[in-house]
RNA sequence: GGCCCGUUCGUCUAGUGGCCUAGGACACCACCCUCUCAAGGUGGCGGCACGGGUUCGAAUCCCGUACGGGCUGCCA
């Protein structure tokens, strides 16, 4: 075991990875680097019901996706909380043998029922004194010290929670199997955790889990309780009605580095005044002490802001081969077999303005891989509402027609020659009819570099089409 | 209900007693650039939840109120 500060990434199979989950991961990784220190990954499987190998997977793959590699050296396992019941039932014996655990006959419906007929709630502690032991339909409970249990938070600050308002917890239910807070804590401590830094839903537990520490004969490790993540309605981001599948991102054609920088700066904020950082730099720079208190909403358009700056960024190259899933995917806008690479990288500098994720890229020059384009109707129709629309449709056909030089400068030059014949100062305004009749749409990259990729012939085919259908 | 945490522009944040006439980013608006749309540039709108203290001085410290959130399981 490495002698530096130990964190450690619990996370729980649920079949998808939680952007929140993300963060909580990210920053106990950067943790993990600039301290020299290790980033323990342990999937909590007890609960069979998420329990499945593939989930797993996904959890290493999504952890991967955005740089928590498992072969980097400051990497530890993953262990499965599974395979370590044993442990956690014998540290529970343990505690049972020296007093600070009892066990209990009565099942949830009997406390039920006592605590309707008193006017109470919670479990009162009325088998501490009563020397069960163990047997069928016993739980074990934590007897719970009175006095003050105080958290020392790298985030919050001193925490304290009055021991008399915690009730003995359960640590083994009535088949003998360990409860979550038990085994968290056991491994935690097995596995020399001295950071724990996860969500503020967990702080609430945190007064139980140091008391067993304590129990246990170890001192508690130091506790960070980061706030979590809500919705435009301040809730908790929730799996049932938000969209926090790291997995949909990346297929949405969110850049991993974009959703990196942007899951950072949720709840901190990188020295300098400039929230697009390069990861080392932030890594580097990342403190609990920064970390603010109140949750933070997961703002989509933020994160589309992020991602159109990393797209923009890119080489075409580098553009290219990100976007390669989506070109040649089955929803693809145009067939594999007409895409030509070489347009694509030589249009990559006007393309990559124009897309906020990867999946958008292909749509804004799927004319130029499509035999014929679809021609949205309304466009055609306020393109072509006028005779001087028309004329400028008719006359640059012809201009273009004459035309020995295929070129973008070029083809300007003669459209805007074509539009002034017809009456138009503002070229610009009379594009509409030849765009529409290329693209099928009134909005798209530059035009006259357009042209010149698409070629002579095509061009002259689609817009003479396009002139036929007005008669 | 109880316990705990929190509250700076719509959103994410800077700010750790004087540098704050509260700075940046996203969003929004306007203008510029421009072959459309973007991108880019310039400018604008907009905030310290409220009330009391402490202090020469408070967004920053203390108390209270309001509001929000989390937890409250023989789930993790």
């Amino acid at each position: 075991m490495s002698s530096g500060p130990r964190f450690r990434f619990a996370p729980s199979p649920t079949g998808f990875f939680h952007v929140g989950g993300a963060r909580t991961a990210l920053w106990n990784w950067a943790l993990a680097h600039s301290m020299g220190g290790t980033f323990v990954l342990r999937i909590e499987d007890t609960d069979a019901e998420r329990n499945r190998p593939e989930w797993t997977q996904g959890i290493i793959d999504a952890l991967e996706w955005i740089g928590v590699h498992a072969d980097d050296p400051h990497f530890e396992g993953p262990y499965f909380q599974s395979q370590y019941a044993e442990q956690h039932i014998a540290a529970a014996h343990r505690l049972f043998e020296q007093g600070a655990a009892y066990y209990c006959d009565m099942t949830a419906a009997d406390v039920e029922a006592r605590n309707k007929a008193e006017g109470n709630q919670g479990y009162q502690g009325w088998s501490r004194d009563r020397g069960l032991g163990p047997g069928p339909g016993h739980v074990l409970r934590f007897r719970v010290p009175e006095g003050t249990t105080v958290v020392h938070d790298l985030v919050r600050g001193e925490v304290s929670f009055d021991n008399a308002l915690i009730e003995d917890f359960v640590l083994l239910r009535s088949n003998g199997s360990p409860m979550f807070l038990l085994a968290n804590v056991v491994d935690d401590l097995t596995m020399g955790i001295t950071h724990v830094v996860r969500a503020e839903e967990h702080l609430p537990n945190t007064p139980k889990q140091q008391m067993m520490w304590e129990a246990l004969g170890h001192p508690a490790p130091v506790w960070a309780h980061v706030p979590v993540l809500v919705n435009e309605a301040r809730k908790k981001l929730s799996k049932r009605r938000d969209k926090v599948a790291l997995e949909m991102y990346r297929d949405e054609g969110i850049l991993a580095e974009a959703m990196v920088n942007y899951l950072m700066t949720l709840g901190w904020a990188p020295k300098g005044g400039e929230e697009i950082q390069p990861w080392p730099q932030m890594q580097a720079d990342f403190r609990l002490e920064d970390v603010n208190h109140s949750p933070a909403f997961f703002d989509l358009k933020k994160l589309g802001a992020f991602n159109g700056e990393y797209i923009r960024r890119m080489s075409p190259e580098e553009f290219l081969e990100a976007c390669r899933p989506w070109l040649f995917a089955a929803d693809a806008p145009f067939p594999a077999d007409r895409f030509d690479e070489a347009v694509f990288l030589a249009m990559a500098p006007v393309i990559q303005p124009r897309a906020t994720t990867l999946a958008e890229a292909p749509a804004v020059i799927d004319f130029l891989f499509l035999a014929d384009p679809a021609i949205d109707a309304d466009a055609w129709a306020k393109a072509t509402a006028t005779p001087e629309l028309v004329g400028v449709l008719r006359s640059s056909t012809a201009a273009f027609e004459a035309l020995t030089d295929w070129h973008a400068d070029a083809l300007k030059a003669a459209f805007e020659s074509a539009a002034e014949a017809n009456g138009f100062t503002k070229p610009g305004k009379a594009q509409a009819p030849v765009r529409v009749a290329i693209t099928g749409r009134t909005v798209g990259p530059p035009l006259f570099e357009s042209l010149e990729f698409m070629g002579r012939d095509e061009t002259l085919r689609r817009l003479r089409n396009a002139g036929a259908t007005i008669g």
